[in-house]
DNA sequence: TGCTAAATCTCGAAC
DNA sequence: GTTCGAGGTTTAGCA
């Protein structure tokens, strides 16, 4: 049994190698760099022509093809994934041609020479997660409580009830009992039902006025009326906005130390 | 005197060895790709984590960095470009601390193993034009020439007048000789100008009544009032509009056939 | 599938 | 430097 081998390099490889190269590599549903000398051109929603420099272009697994200059964040040329390719020496030039059927493009490179080859077998498991996750929100709720309203006191977070756990639940300034669940996208009505129960099972165990606050980016369509029904509040919160205020006492840390 | 080494490839380096690279060709200002384990963290306009995985990060030399998972045509995080580094080893991991002054946001990429760094030093000057070129446009009023306006009749391209070529002659409905100048972009002065000679040329050799259009997306400022006093008249005609005219022959024969 | 609206939108040009 | 507008925008959420 041998190793994967995550990255492999063809040097100066003649068009043809490069044709065997790019061929075998795609077929194994492998990852490609070329860099090489190019021209471009692409025809689908627009068009466009890019003349001769030097350059290199990405394939990866799923379908994607990217080709970039030397400078700007965004590719010159490129297909979205699942796009299919064909690969031949046209007339003393390699020519990759990148075909995507559901917005009918196709995307022609021609490679006068190829300097290099990457062949990458990289695997990426690592989660992503953008702005905050839910737990965040917690948080920066938690580390700010005037974000849901001024007076706020939390008091507790991940409280056991009957049907699960409370995001959070505090006082406010009125000295009220206050319930809040969290969301981090839009709140449907399943969010709110979960809400309700919760409050049924606390204002069941005490004569305390109880107040529930669904706090999400968004509210669903028609729940609207749901919460007024079972006297439940909606605050907007975004995790973005989450995401900034946790940041600040990292803000002056990093971003006012770091950059200059 | 060496001649430029378009590509240079560093394979397996040890961390230290990776920072030297790194530090080295960005203070050259040459690209790198950098393949390898690594996590991500960012942080600004919003703010994310991204999980140990295999991946590459493309610094470009204008100062753009981009992360690249085998999946996806976008990256998973980026900076577009004016992004200042920094490099350091920082408990038995290479940290690339990127960070964006204007938008205030800090990227880092921590590798835990580098398995290659390639460092590009390409040089790209090749033209890209999106839509129509000058010549595509030329060829649009030749074979529609309604688009510049109804009864103009092309007699001739390219034709050699004293100071160079007039892009397009021919008549109007009123018989009257007309000289196209089209630029792909805004029109400025020397457009104008280069125009305004031909029609010296041309109405010191002729007494019939010669009409002098610039054809071009746009006029640059200012340049209204000189159009007046050389009687010279402006036609709107976008690229694009040249590319949708040329294609619609295109489409059928490239997009259909090539397309399965 | 098609639309609507936001995006770490990007990018270039005008002010 | 900042703002404005277009883009093969892309991308995510909903009808």
């Amino acid at each position: 049994m041998t190793s994967r081998k995550p990255v492999s390099i063809v040097e100066e490889p003649s068009l043809e190698e490069a044709v065997r190269t790019i061929e075998q590599s795609l077929s194994m549903n492998k990852m490609l760099i070329i860099v090489g000398e190019c021209s471009v051109d692409y025809m689908g929603r627009a068009s466009s022509k890019l003349k001769l420099g030097e350059r290199f272009v990405i394939i990866k697994e799923d379908g994607s093809i990217l080709v970039h200059r030397p400078k700007n964040y965004s590719p010159v040329n490129w297909h979205p994934a699942e796009s299919h390719f064909e690969v031949q020496i046209l007339k003393d030039k390699l020519l990759i041609k990148a075909f995507h059927r559901r917005f009918r493009e196709v995307l022609k490179v021609f490679f006068r020479s190829v300097y290099l080859i990457l062949v990458l077998d990289i695997v990426d498991k690592g989660e992503f997660t953008l702005y905050a996750s839910e737990e965040d929100m917690q948080k920066a709720v938690l580390a700010h409580p005037e974000i849901i309203e001024k007076g706020f006191v939390p008091i507790s977070y991940e409280k056991k009830v009957e049907p699960g756990f409370i995001d959070i639940y505090g006082i406010d300034s009125s000295n009220r009992l206050v319930v809040i669940e969290i969301k981090k996208k839009t709140a449907g009505r399943a969010a709110v039902l979960q809400l309700a129960k919760y409050l049924e099972t606390i204002r069941g165990n005490s004569s305390r006025k109880v107040r529930g606050i669904i706090a999400a980016p968004a509210l669903a369509k028609g729940v609207q009326q749901l919460l007024l029904t079972l006297d439940i509040e909606y605050k907007s919160l975004h995790p973005k906005k989450c995401a900034e205020i946790l940041g600040q006492k990292n803000k002056t840390t990093l971003l006012d130390k770091y950059i200059p």
